[in-house]
DNA sequence: CGGCTTTTTGATGTATATCAAGAGCCGTGG
DNA sequence: CCACGGCTCTTGATATACATCAAAAAGCCG
């Protein structure tokens, strides 16, 4: 089988709809004493990219972050999403080990440059990657794509909003490109399962940003795979 | 597809050929002062458990040893494996996140218990399991196994004892079960895709435990992908 | 030399990558 | 406000890579 370059995904899309930062989401603060000024970054920017010198922590007080991995050949593996309330840690002691952009529009706070470089936010951040990653591989060390994606929809669902009145029915999907860049899988593949979960019963996409889920016990079936 | 669950894979092997810790690894011992008498264990045994509390270090002096995460449904992911001259540090800072077994017969160091569980220690080994991590999640991250194998061949290539003489002839070849563990993917796929490069003449393999690398830039070209 | 395990090879069905074309969605500009 | 252009997404058709089943071959051990 040849691998398709893919290159047309990998073009710079600063201009996507907003619809996640906007709707899914809402400023979880708390925890920091100071208040550093948040910054409002558009999708699809780079806030660090692998191999630079490693950088100040970053919250993300809303929208999605991806870590992606940019290959020689052209394609690229994402390695994980931040979310909501997620603190992106520097993982490795020296360089970054992945590039870190914007899914959507995000409003992110950069933690002051200097000293919180040490011990206890080190052995943080990286397990942080570990778990991360690890979690990563037994996904897509699976032969077929159906649990992974079936563990990936669970995943993304942990970090819904927990509000409990709209809690199974959200506008977080992210693009279909960034779903399959994650599980090594193909953009169609995506959406083929998602639709056969559909019609399965098993969740509800009303619109293509939008997830509900129905049969949770069922997609946990499937997970395991 | 239906996922066999391959339990026969898993069944305890503590007897089998001890190959490979006798020809193709020497000690490396040098660097640490103090000599802890070192320890043989069989091919199949558990040095710890995932979920286990810390352990501490362990130096492969020869032999091999593979991290791996053992699933629910019975089936298993390696993470990596340890080499001659390979250190296992603690990867996270509470449970180990893998089960470490021997492959082959093994002589083993570890490391005094107390103290050295400290930050050196700690950001090493968290970034050892996190730079073996990526790797195997961009290997595995790929859509086809031709370019895993060929990632594979050349990785173990690096751990060959560097001995100018008898450099690319090699009695390392794991388990074809390890290596289809490893790579997400099948026994018999393996099989294929080995003796398919060897019709091609990128490598030789006189034994099932010999590799012999003959045409490396045409491997490094196929594990691009 | 027989048992045992691992590896190899073959045959088959299926999952999925790929190519291609159409549909939905959104923002922009007339 | 509608129409257009660019995008993401969806759906279909096809080819192929690969998992799986099965059985034979090759090592390895006693």
């Amino acid at each position: 089988m040849e691998v398709a370059t893919s290159l047309a995904r990998l073009a710079p899309r600063e201009k996507q709809p907003l619809d996640l930062a906007e709707e899914a989401t809402r400023s979880t603060d708390g925890h920091l004493g100071k208040v550093v000024p948040p910054t409002l970054v558009p999708p699809g920017r780079v806030l660090f990219w692998q191999d630079d010198q490693q950088q100040r922590e970053i919250e993300v007080i809303n929208g999605v972050v991806r870590a992606v991995r940019l290959l020689e050949n052209g394609s690229r593996q994402i390695l994980a999403f931040y979310w909501p309330g997620d603190t992106i840690y520097p993982a490795t002691a020296q360089l970054q080990c992945y590039t870190a952009e914007a899914v959507t529009a995000c409003r992110l706070r950069w933690s002051p440059p200097p000293s919180r470089v040490c011990s206890t936010t080190w052995s943080s951040g990286a397990d942080q990657v570990i778990q991360e990653m690890l979690a990563l591989v037994l996904a897509i060390g699976k032969k077929c794509t159906v649990p992974r994606i079936a563990w990936f929809l669970l995943r993304i669902r942990k970090h819904l909003p927990r509000d409990p009145r709209r809690l199974e029915s959200q506008r977080v999907m992210l693009p279909r490109a960034d779903i399959a860049d994650y599980l090594g899988t193909s953009i169609e593949t995506v959406c083929r399962t998602l639709h056969d979960f559909q019609s399965k019963g098993l969740v509800d996409l009303p619109t293509r940003k939008t997830i509900r889920f129905i049969d949770l016990p069922g997609l946990e079936r499937i997970a395991e795979g």
